[in-house]
DNA sequence: CGCTCAGTTGACCGAATTCAATGCCAGTGG
DNA sequence: CCACTGGCATTGAATTCGGTCAACTGAGCG
């Protein structure tokens, strides 16, 4: 249940059995959700965080005039809204894109760890860092990267969020989500996400249709973009 | 000395007399930069986290070309790279815009306080959480609101932010920065951000001159930009 | 079958960039 | 004291990227 989790925790740093053992025990249900269903409201108190297990989500934020802009998109393994433990509530929504499933960790549970577990803790904490950099880097997209790059950035940064959970995940993904919602994520009106993905497309770089991307060449997909994953924190360190 | 980011905590949540002994004591050394020094570089091994007592600071993405975003504005009694103290190194490069004051926290000093003072931690936790939920509404302003709206929406967050510590701030506010930095700061460049703060100086909202922010109506620029301070998370809750 | 929703394309428009020139200091050295 | 310099701010003109509006296609579905 929480494997992929333990996973990419482990990639970073080691975590023992009894810390895995202190992990599972903060979790309590899981529960399912179809695509496209608001999961946690900007706002609401919360006394829950969430962990996704299957499926894709996203958080995004709303102008009154109603543009969206889609800040996050979340893998399994992500805590959907573990800055919620310190905040209390959230600045956005948490929606589903697809059909997903997640487990909950009580905020009096979570207290317990940090007291119990402070190594273990840490590990937490910095994947709410994590996030961070992702949106940091999403930042230096919308602000300095033209609509293409910024497409084939994204696509390069879930290849490779993707690829260490599945060593061999080929060139194919599912990305649960029309491209109205890609271009929430971009910054992007439908129409011009339309087009850029024609161009990489037509480049020969990457299609997506339907929820399927399909990278024809990532290594050029990763020039063209000028990906570097350094700021994924891919690396093992004690921390 | 640690005032500033006292107050900020006690804002949020108590902090005991304890927990503050505990803070004063994982601070070493002070030391002073003067304007536009780079602290820390991107990628560095740290060893240490840095706390702003004094001026201004950013954290800024590179391009390869050579394009810069600042993804964040740092003021006193922020800590410029707690994240780096879980992540070990940073994406990003912090520097300084104005002379500055610093103190350093030791990472080995800051893993005793997690072991020592959980609740302490998870405060501290919760200010790298803030900080993400700035990074998620500069995404929403990159993408989503146009030049002019997006300067103010900059402006009102920095008065807010500015407002909490001393209440009687009046009407300016000290920036020292450039407009090119400014621009950095807001996805444009430096002509069109020139343009941008004329028209909010012609507008009678705000006016930009050489570092100092006159901001002529406060509330009229917070409806200009649609302004909501809620992900500032100003509430006091138990953490 | 007709409805809706997602995707696609064209024509036009506007916001922001680019390129280039000029103005305005503050500092410095003759 | 003034000329010179360099950094920053300002403005104009031309251009481009991305947005807006609108029409059309095609798939899925009751």
């Amino acid at each position: 249940m929480i494997e992929t989790l333990l996973l990419r925790l482990r990639l970073r740093d080691d975590v023992s059995e009894e810390e895995e053992a202190a992990l599972r025990g903060v979790l309590t249900s899981t529960q399912d959700y179809p695509a496209r269903v608001r999961i946690v409201r900007r706002g609401e108190p919360l006394e829950r965080s969430i962990l996704l297990l299957n499926g894709m989500m996203c958080r995004c934020k709303n102008l009154r005039n109603g543009q969206r802009q889609i800040t996050a998109l979340h893998v399994p393994g992500d805590f959907l809204d573990l800055h919620g433990f310190t905040l209390k509530r959230l600045d956005h929504d948490v929606m589903s894109l697809g059909a997903s499933r997640v487990a909950f960790a009580p905020h009096d549970r979570l207290i317990k760890l940090t007291e119990d577990h402070p190594h273990l803790m840490r590990l937490l904490w910095m994947t709410t860092n994590m996030d961070a950099a992702m949106h940091r880097e999403w930042e230096l997209s919308l602000g300095q990267r033209s609509g293409a790059v910024r497409a084939a950035h994204l696509f390069c940064e879930l290849h490779a969020r993707e690829e260490v959970v599945h060593k061999n995940i080929g060139h194919t993904l599912k990305l649960p989500m029309t491209q109205a919602e890609l271009g929430e994520c971009l910054g992007l009106t439908v129409v011009h996400t339309n087009r850029v993905l024609k161009e990489l497309r037509e480049a020969g770089l990457a299609s997506f249709t339907r929820g399927d991307l399909v990278i024809h060449d990532i290594q050029r997909l990763r020039d063209f973009a000028d990906f570097d994953p350094a700021y994924l924190y891919l690396d093992k360190r004690p921390r």
